[in-house]
DNA sequence: ATATTATTGATAATTATTATCATTAAGGGA
DNA sequence: TCCCTTAATGATAATAATTATCAATAATAT
C-alpha cells in the first residue's frame, strides 16, 4: 500500500476541474472550503502536488509570481490579461508543433512546453 | 526630477547583465553583494523592478515557482532543465512567429509571450 | 474486524516579497 | 561650488506563500 484514495483528494480534483479560471493554491482552497469546511490549506498543497505527479493536473506559469493550476493537462497556450489579470485558455496555437520546431532547430530535447501570451483581454479593451 | 541614476542600480544592472544563469533575486541580490556588500536586498527588488518597467530586464518564467530575470530583452526562449534545474537561452525558436499565429488564429491581442520549455539538458543526460 | 500506516488538520517554521521609516545622496538651481 | 528638495537606500517589520512537524484519523490489506 503505498498510496491511498481519500475523500479530499476526489473533492480536490472536482472543484478545480470545474474551475475555468486557473486558480492559485488560495483560490482553489476558496473553492473547496466553500464545498467541505473542513478540508485546509495544507491538504490543498499536498493533493495538488500528488495530482501532478500523476499527471492529472498541470502547472501554468503566470507572470504573477505565484503558480496557477489546470486540470485540463492537454498541452495548450494561455493568455493572461495585464489588466484583469484572468488567465484564459488557448487552444488556437499548437504546442505539439513547437516542440517539433524544438527538435529540427535545437540541441536541446524538450518533451515539455508552457506557453503564456500577454496582452489586454476583449473585455478590458 | 522624478528619476534617478544610482550607483545601486548600475551595480545591479551590470551584473545581471553579466549573468547568463538568469538568476532569481537572491541569487542577484549574492552576487551582487560579493561587489559591494553594502547593497541590500531590498534594493535588488526596487531596481529590478524599475529596470523592468524601463524594459531593460525581463522575467523568466519557469515552473519552480520563483521568478527569475533576464538582462536580454530580445523576446527569446528557454529551455529548463528538470534535473539540474538550470535555464538556458534557446534562440531556435521565433517568439515573433507566435505572436503572428495568435494575430490571425485567435481573437485575443497579444504583443508579448513567454516561452518556457522543459527536458533534460546534454550535461545531466 | 483489526492492524498498519498513509493522509489529514492544525499549526509552526521557513521562504519570498512588500511596506515602513529614518538616513543618505542625486542632481537642479542659486 | 554649495544648498535644497526629495528620490532612493539600508535595515527591518509586516505580509504572503510554501513547506515541515506531529498527534489524530481513516483507507485498505489481511
Amino acid at each position: 500500500m503505498n498510496t491511498r484514495n481519500t475523500k479530499q483528494k476526489e473533492i480536490i480534483f472536482e472543484v478545480l476541474c470545474k474551475m475555468k479560471s486557473h486558480p492559485t493554491i488560495l483560490e482553489l482552497y476558496e473553492a473547496v472550503h466553500a464545498k467541505d469546511s473542513s478540508i485546509g490549506q495544507a491538504t490543498i498543497y499536498r493533493n495538488v502536488s500528488k495530482l501532478m505527479e500523476e499527471n492529472m493536473v498541470r502547472k501554468v506559469l503566470t507572470s504573477d509570481g505565484v503558480l496557477h493550476y489546470d486540470a485540463n493537462c492537454n498541452n495548450h497556450c494561455h493568455f493572461r490579461c495585464k489588466k484583469c489579470q484572468k488567465v484564459f485558455d488557448v487552444f488556437d496555437v499548437d504546442t505539439q508543433k513547437l516542440l517539433d520546431v524544438m527538435k529540427t532547430n535545437s540541441s536541446f530535447e524538450s518533451d515539455d512546453v508552457y506557453v503564456l501570451f500577454e496582452g489586454i483581454c476583449s473585455r478590458c479593451r
